[in-house]
DNA sequence: TTCTCTACTGTGAACGCTCACAGACAGCAT
DNA sequence: ATGCTGTCTGTGAGCGTTCACAGTAGAGAA
C-alpha cells in the first residue's frame, strides 16, 4: 500500500501510468477496470499490483464523457428541509433507496432544493448529466422541477403519483384509496358513526386519495358526508394537533378520527388528551403510514401500513430500468391494516 | 424557447452546434460561457440566441475533465442518519452551508455514509474527483474517512476539531471550553455548588472540551471534583433523560446540571420533572447549542449559543480558500451565554 | 506611412478515458 | 498444409470542453 503521492499535491496517476507500470497497454488496464473479461490471469495480476502501487483511481469525468453515464443517482427533495427531516417516512425511504442502490454499487446523492434559487441550480446540475436519474420525493402538484426534468429527458421516478404531470412519468405509490377504505371500514366495524378525518394537503396525491377513500365508504354505507368532520393538515405533528382542535370545536360529537398520517395522528392524540377524550374509549383514532411515530404514540396507533421497504426497492428498480432504456412505469403497492391500541 | 429536442431522446447539442448556429468558433462560444470577456457585443448576442435556440447546456464532464474542477461541494455525514436528522443543529448547519455556497452558485450534495459499505463507496466517489471539496460533519475520533480523504489530498473542512487527525486538516469550531466555563460560572453565580454535568461522547471534541471547561472552573473555585456528578450521553434526547436518572440516583443532592447539548437537556428536564424536582427552583439546568430545542423546552433553556450561521459561513469560506490553493486553517468562533428560564 | 497597442477571433492541442477494430497466437478440426 | 475457432492484446480515434497561441483588424501615436 505504498502511496507515491503523499505530501505534495502532484497530479494523480492516469491509466497510462498504470499501464506502463504493469507493462501492458491502456486497453488491458481498462478491461481489468471494467469486469476483467478477456484478460489473462498474468496481466490481471500485474494490473492490480500496478493500481495498488500507483494509488490509481479512475477519473470519472473522463469515463463519463465517453460513456455518457455518471454512475450515480440523485435523491431530490423539492420541499423545505424541515418537512423532510421531521417525517420518519422520508428517513425510511432514503435508507431503503440507499440500500437498494448499494446492491448495484451506485452512490446516492441527496439534493435539497427548497428555495426557488436552489431549484434552478440543482435542475441545471442534473440536466448537465451529473446524475443518471432522479428519485423524486415531493408530491405537491405543479412542481416545476419534475416538469423540467421530464422534458429534459432525465429518467425520473416519483414517490406517489405526481398530480398534474403527464402519464409519461414513472411513479411508485401505495394504494392510498384502498388503505383509507380499509381504515374507515375498520372504524365502522367498531361501531363508530361520527368519523372525522384529518386529510393531508389537497395538492398531494395522498391528501386527495385518502380523502376519496373515506368518502367512498361513507357513501356506500349510506352515511351522510358532513364537512364539519373534515379538516386538512400538512402532514406535520403540529398541524394534526391544530386540526383536532378545530374538529372538536366544529363537531364535538365525533367518535372517531381517521388521520392521513401517523405524525399528524400524534398531534391529534395530544389534542384529544387535552380535551379529556379517552382513546380508544371515547374516540377511536386511525393513522396512516405505520411509521415509527405509530409505535411511539400512546396509545400505539392503529394504522395503515405503507410498504416503504418495497416502495424504495421498486423506485430504484423502475429507475434503473428506465435508465437502461425501458419505458416509464407506474407501480401501485398494497397497504395493510395494522391494529393496535388506538382503535 | 424552441427546443429542437422534444420527443425522441437525440444526442444533446454540443458547443460545436452552437458555434455553427451562431456563425462563430468554439472558442468564442466558450468565452461567452465563461464570463464573456473579449467577446464583441454582436458575437455575444448571436451566441446567446444560438444557445436558446438549440437548448444547449454545457457538458460538465467534458469541462471537468480539462479544468480538473467539478464545481460542486459535498456535505459528508459519516454517522448513522438518525443522529443527523434528530439534531436541529445539523439542520441549521446544512442550511447555512447551502446558502453560503449559493452565493458562489455552487450546488451542495449531501452524502450519507453511515455504514462501512457506504463509506467505501462514497470515499471512492469523492477521491475520483466528483466534488471539489468536502464539508465534514462528524466529530468522532478515528474517523477513517477523514483520514483517507486527507491523504488523497481532497480539500476538507471539519465542523469541530477532529480528534486524532494531524494538524493539517482545516476545521471550524466554537470555543467549547470557554462556553462551558461561562455556563459553569453562571451556575455558580446563582449560588449552586453541587453542579452535575451530562457530557457528550468523550470521543468528540465537544464532549471532551466542554467537560474540560467544567473541571477547570471547579478547580479554580476550589470545588472538589466529584465523579458521581458526571455522566456521559450521546447528544440524543433519550441519553439526556437516562443520564439524569443516573445522576439523581448517584448524587441526589445535586442542585444544578450542565448539559452538553440542548437536546440532551430536554431529556434532563423530563427526568427532573418526573422526579419532582422543580426547574429552576430546585435545580438549575444549563444547556449548550442554543438550538431550536432550547426554545421548545419548558422552561426555556439557559444555554450557550453556538454561532451556527457564522460556523457554516466560515466552513465554506475556508473550504473555498483551500480549493483555491491556500493552506488549511483552523477557525475558532466565540460563544455566548443566553439566559432564559431554566437557570 | 509605419509601428504599437488593444480588442477580438479561430485553431490545434490536450484532458483521461472507453470503444471498435485489427492483429497475434494457440488449439483443434479439416 | 489450411481453415476456423476462441482468447488475449495493442492502437487509433473520439467523447465535449478549455486553454494557449497565433493571427486579424482597427485605433491611435510616432
Amino acid at each position: 500500500m505504498t502511496m507515491s503521492n503523499t505530501g505534495g499535491r502532484r497530479k494523480p496517476p492516469t491509466i497510462h501510468d498504470v499501464a506502463r507500470e504493469a507493462g501492458v497497454s491502456r486497453g488491458t488496464v481498462s478491461r481489468v477496470l471494467n469486469g476483467g473479461h478477456y484478460v489473462s490471469p498474468t496481466a490481471h495480476e500485474a494490473v492490480n499490483a500496478a493500481i495498488r502501487k500507483t494509488g490509481y483511481v479512475v477519473n470519472r469525468h473522463a469515463r463519463s464523457l465517453i460513456t455518457g453515464r455518471s454512475d450515480s443517482i440523485g435523491f431530490l427533495l423539492t420541499e423545505p428541509q424541515e418537512r423532510f427531516f421531521e417525517d420518519p417516512n422520508f428517513n425510511v425511504l432514503l435508507r431503503g433507496c440507499t440500500q437498494a442502490l448499494a446492491a448495484h454499487d451506485i452512490p446516492l446523492l441527496l439534493m435539497l432544493a427548497g428555495t426557488e434559487d436552489e431549484r434552478r441550480r440543482i435542475t441545471r446540475y442534473i440536466t448537465a448529466g451529473h446524475v443518471d436519474g432522479v428519485l423524486l420525493v415531493s408530491s405537491h402538484s405543479g412542481d416545476p422541477v419534475a416538469q423540467e426534468l421530464c422534458e429534459a429527458g432525465v429518467p425520473l421516478v416519483a414517490c406517489g403519483k405526481p398530480i398534474g404531470l403527464g402519464s409519461k412519468v414513472s411513479y411508485v405509490a401505495a394504494a392510498d384509496r384502498d388503505g383509507a377504505r380499509d381504515m374507515v371500514r375498520h372504524l365502522l366495524s367498531l361501531g363508530r358513526r361520527r368519523i372525522a378525518v384529518v386529510t393531508g394537503p389537497l395538492d398531494t396525491p395522498g391528501g386527495v386519495e385518502r380523502l376519496a377513500g373515506y368518502r367512498e365508504v361513507l357513501a356506500e354505507e349510506g352515511i351522510e358526508y358532513d364537512e364539519r368532520l373534515v379538516v386538512s393538515g400538512d402532514y406535520s405533528r403540529a398541524s394534526g394537533e391544530a386540526g383536532a382542535e378545530r374538529l372538536l370545536a366544529q363537531a364535538p360529537d365525533l367518535d372517531a378520527v381517521f388521520v392521513a398520517s401517523d405524525l399528524m395522528a400524534q398531534g391529534v392524540l395530544t389534542a384529544l388528551e387535552r380535551a379529556g377524550r379517552g382513546v380508544p374509549g371515547d374516540v377511536s383514532v386511525g393513522g396512516f403510514d405505520d411509521s415509527s411515530a405509530a409505535l411511539a404514540a400512546r396509545p400505539q396507533l392503529t394504522t395503515i401500513r405503507q410498504p416503504y421497504d418495497r416502495i424504495s426497492a421498486e423506485m430504484v428498480r423502475v429507475l434503473l430500468a428506465q435508465i437502461g432504456g425501458e419505458d416509464p412505469a407506474a407501480v401501485i403497492l398494497p397497504t395493510e391494516l395494522i391494529k393496535r391500541g388506538s382503535a
